[in-house]
RNA sequence: GCGCCGGUAGCUCAGCUGGAUAGAGUGUCUGACUACGAAUCAGAAGGUCGGGAGUUCGAGUCUCUUCCGGCGCGCCA
């Protein structure tokens, strides 16, 4: 455990102690002990931490909460916790001030081990599997895309570092429909090179110029061979030639983009080994399915009217959304997206993974419920399936809302993203907003290499510090481990500040881990970045006192490690000098 | 029509299971380098937390209602 754990968990058994102790003495009347919390209060001069313990105390024990205060102040032993002292305060808050050996302890704990420091077993190893981006492999992919590339990629590595098993998956939905979409598409546009604009290009195809030049790709290599085949033959050999090479591009585009899957998942797998057509035959056993039109119907209104009914939802609301069934099999015979998505999500199950998180488009969110109602369905549990829903990115350049690309003259794609904006900037800044807001990329700013840019602030911060060092081995002054005297010395509002934002990384990447949001994190390493702005503004490092000065060289040190984790955790570059 | 997500400083956003005087960044204005990197820091100004009602010791946070914006309600994915 962290020294910060440590000390939330010896005020809070100390606070409990003091309130038995209250009881028995009789100062608090028999009762149960209420739900209280400790917290860093908003204003930290009032102290490090707060506990609302005799309000919280206020019904049980039916006193004033001031009162309730007073009688575990008077029992209350801090021996243990880090804390030397503490005052009641407002309503009857009971505030803590932690004592030098706290903070020693910080630096000490960072030192001993500044890669691993941050990580927990919060996640107890469970296996968790993240799944995002997973792009339309017909075309190239776009803003959206970049979003859920850090956001998932991030979430993944916070995951990682709280202790779960995180694995990243990319499912390439390289089977149905829209494959049918893109092999018309590419043989239209094939057959217009040869026979001219006069050939129809079907409706509902993809418009792209990306299908073009691909035509014009294999027409180059293979030539007009393809107008002999019969239209199925064509379509394969063009869909086969084709979509390798988008997929191919994505992987690289990922790699880009610093993004290393653990796996790529192929749908037409799920389709080739039946596991499609299982799931259809096992929700028919359930009898969940039925027949009509010519296609296989699954019950969806009935098992999420279930789901609903359980978590408390009324008839009415129920009734009010109007829910459907959904087609498993087409009149056609081919099965539907929904048909293979099941099975999908079955699979990951079946490999073991404990949780399933997907990152998806908010206009997917109609999807969730059903999707959860499938999994209860075939007996996996729906609410180990978790979907984070991203809303869209719109990207602004001079205040203006940009459409278009000014090169190609086509929407912006994460291609011309990533040529146009460094990656540390990309993946930083799509991690400074929450993946349930809207959120306006602004191109300016993340092409900027100056202060405007966060991303910056923090590297120049980290690289501040190397600076540091160098200036002072010039001076033939080399850092050395400190004695608990001298780490004492650090007692600056603007040193314990520092210090006391680095203890709390493990309670904040727990905290981003639990609600799914590594957003957070970037806040934080921020926070850390303008805390040690401060500091060095402040306290002098080089000086007279030996001692001293190799306490804030330890604090730098730090400070340097806590920058150095977070971004590399995050697939951020980390440089010494900007 | 129904549902999901959002509405907090001029702008972009935080605000942890309800807690103390609602916070950052940016922009505007004023200051700080003959000292470890001024890509920095200090200070000022800026708010009916969209509106209204309710729940309680206490509401930006919970409930209801209403307005505004985005999205979704396919034999698309």
């Amino acid at each position: 455990m962290d020294t910060y754990a440590k000390v939330v968990t010896g005020l809070k058994s100390a606070v409990e102690a003091a309130m038995n102790k209250a009881i028995e003495s009789g100062a608090l009347p028999q009762a149960e002990l209420p739900d209280f919390i400790i917290e860093t209060p908003a204003n930290t001069a009032r102290g490090d931490f707060a506990t609302n313990a005799a309000m919280a105390g206020a019904k049980a024990f039916r006193m004033p909460p001031f009162k309730i205060a007073q009688a575990i102040t008077e029992n209350l032993d801090l021996s243990g916790t880090c804390c030397e002292r503490f005052e009641t305060a407002g309503p009857g808050f009971i505030n803590f001030f932690l004592g030098a050996e706290f903070y020693a302890s910080v630096i000490r704990e960072i030192l001993t081990d500044p890669e691993g420091y941050g990580s927990s077993d919060f996640g107890r190893g469970e296996k968790v599997n993240v799944e995002f981006v997973s792009a339309n492999p017909t075309g190239p992919m776009h803003m959206g895309n970049a979003r859920g590339g850090a956001l998932g990629d991030c979430l993944a590595a916070v995951l990682g570092k709280a202790g779960f098993d995180a694995y990243r998956e990319f499912y390439v939905n390289d089977a149905g429909n829209q494959i049918e979409k893109f092999g018309c598409s590419l043989e239209a546009r094939y057959l217009q090179i040869f026979k001219g604009d006069e050939v129809e290009f079907p409706e509902d195809g993809y418009q792209g110029a990306d299908i073009t030049d691909l035509a014009r790709e294999y027409a180059d290599e293979h030539g007009d061979a393809l107008l002999q085949k019969t239209p199925e033959e064509r379509r394969k050999a063009l869909v086969d030639f084709a979509l390798p090479r988008n997929i191919g591009r994505m992987q690289a585009d990922m790699a880009t983009y610093r993004i290393n899957y653990d796996k790529w998942f192929f749908e037409s797998e799920l389709h080739q080994s039946g596991k499609v057509r299982e799931i259809v035959d096992l929700l028919t056993e359930k009898g969940l399915t039925y027949e009509k039109d010519g296609a296989v119907w699954y019950k969806n209104r009935e098992v999420v009217t279930e789901k609903l009914l359980k978590e408390g939802k009324t008839p009415q609301y129920i009734e009010n959304l109007e829910l459907k069934d959904d087609v498993l099999i087409r009149q056609n015979g081919n099965p539907t997206y929904f048909a293979a998505d099941i099975a999908y999500h079955k699979n990951k199950f079946d490999r073991g993974f404990t949780t399933l998180i997907d990152v998806w488009g908010a206009d997917h969110h109609g999807h969730v419920m059903r999707m959860k109602g499938a999994m209860d369905a075939i007996g996996c549990d729906g609410d180990r399936l978790n979907v984070v829903l991203m809303q869209l990115v719109k990207l602004v350049r001079g205040g203006e809302l940009v459409k278009m690309s000014k090169r190609t003259g086509k929407a912006i794609q994460l291609r011309d993203l990533l040529e146009e904006v460094p990656v540390d900037s990309a993946r930083f800044l799509f991690n400074t907003r929450e993946a349930n807001t809207q959120m306006d990329f602004d191109l300016d700013l993340a092409v900027t290499q100056d202060n405007q840019n966060p991303v910056y602030y923090v590297q120049y911060a980290h690289a501040r510090i190397c600076s540091i060092f160098k200036a002072l081995a010039k001076d033939g002054i080399i850092p050395r481990e400190c004695t608990d005297a001298e780490l004492t010395l650090l007692t600056a509002p603007e040193e314990k500040e520092l210090i006391g934002h680095l203890a709390l990384y493990a309670s904040e990447v727990i905290s981003a881990a639990r609600d799914y949001d590594p957003t957070k994190v970037t806040r934080y390493v921020t926070q850390v970045a303008t805390l040690f702005h401060k500091f060095y503004n402040a306290c002098r490092v080089k000086g007279d006192d030996e001692g001293l000065m190799q306490a804030r060289l330890a604090l730098c040190n730090c400070t340097r490690a806590v920058i150095k984790n977070v971004l590399t955790m995050f697939g951020i570059t980390c440089p010494d000098s900007m």
